[in-house]
DNA sequence: AATATATACGACTTTTTTAGTCGTATATAT
DNA sequence: ATATATACGACTAAAAAAGTCGTATATATT
């Protein structure tokens, strides 16, 4: 519960790695898999979601691989998770409006502001915390 | 990602349920599953940790039911959540030590940093909160 | 030109977690 | 006695997450 996925997890140590690199330094999944212990299809994968969405940048062929966009580090947390994982939402309901108990539920609001307090935790919080 | 689980969400709706009675006032398991279209025998699992841990109190027999102990809106989220589903960690490693990773892994510190931050706005929020 | 190595990406399978059900025991009001 | 409530472990089902595979494409190197 509350727990953040692989997915995430192995994209963030990704970034890590490729922000400890010299600027345009290229890394390969393969690389950062090994070094890790990570499933190499996996990162790649997920390191592909990044690269569709601008956060890195890839090179195809031999020598190829993955580096770091100059202002990756300004990306907030909510959207970095939002890129590999859909809406961050505490309750099922969050984007959802086909819940049975639509106004019965009597704690709908309540979860919302909670919800709309983590957001915000993560929206105040770069990439560069995490990763320097 | 980072949601709750409905374990949590049906005993937040529970505690709503009851705070809205009069004090001492019995509510049985089947009562708010109904209203609630919740499975009964989830939710009544669900008390019983709640029971178990003097947030509520259990009354057997006909006429039976929980009712609210009364300072257990003073409980906060973060007892709360750890009672119906253990550790409140973002990380799969925050209370492990076998992870593979170990030193190698360049996240902990800073994860454990969110974290932190999570479970202390948890611990400052409490149940009254929620239900009220 | 052929080859080797890298990303790209959808389909698929396995594993893990969560959700829900069932059976049986116990307490108690009527 | 009986009906109805909690107590609780064992079990099954469903959903989500994790991981694998096959195939395509780009490109540096030989």
């Amino acid at each position: 519960m509350l727990k953040i996925t692989r997915k995430v997890e192995y994209a963030l140590i990704a970034m890590g790695h490729l922000q400890q690199k010299e600027a345009g330094q290229l890394v390969s999944a393969k690389e950062i898999a090994e070094q890790y212990g990570i499933p190499q299809e996996l990162l790649a994968k997920t390191l592909q979601k990044l690269s569709r969405e601008q956060i890195i940048q890839a090179v195809k062929g031999p020598a190829g691989g993955y580096r770091i966009r100059k202002d990756s580090n300004t990306i907030n947390m909510t959207r970095f998770f939002e890129i590999l994982e859909g809406p961050v939402g505490l309750m099922h309901c969050y984007f959802d409006t086909d819940c049975i108990q639509l106004n019965t539920c009597n704690i709908r609001t309540p979860i919302n502001r909670i919800n709309d307090s983590i957001r915000s935790m993560l929206d105040q919080m770069t990439l560069a915390d995490i990763t320097n």
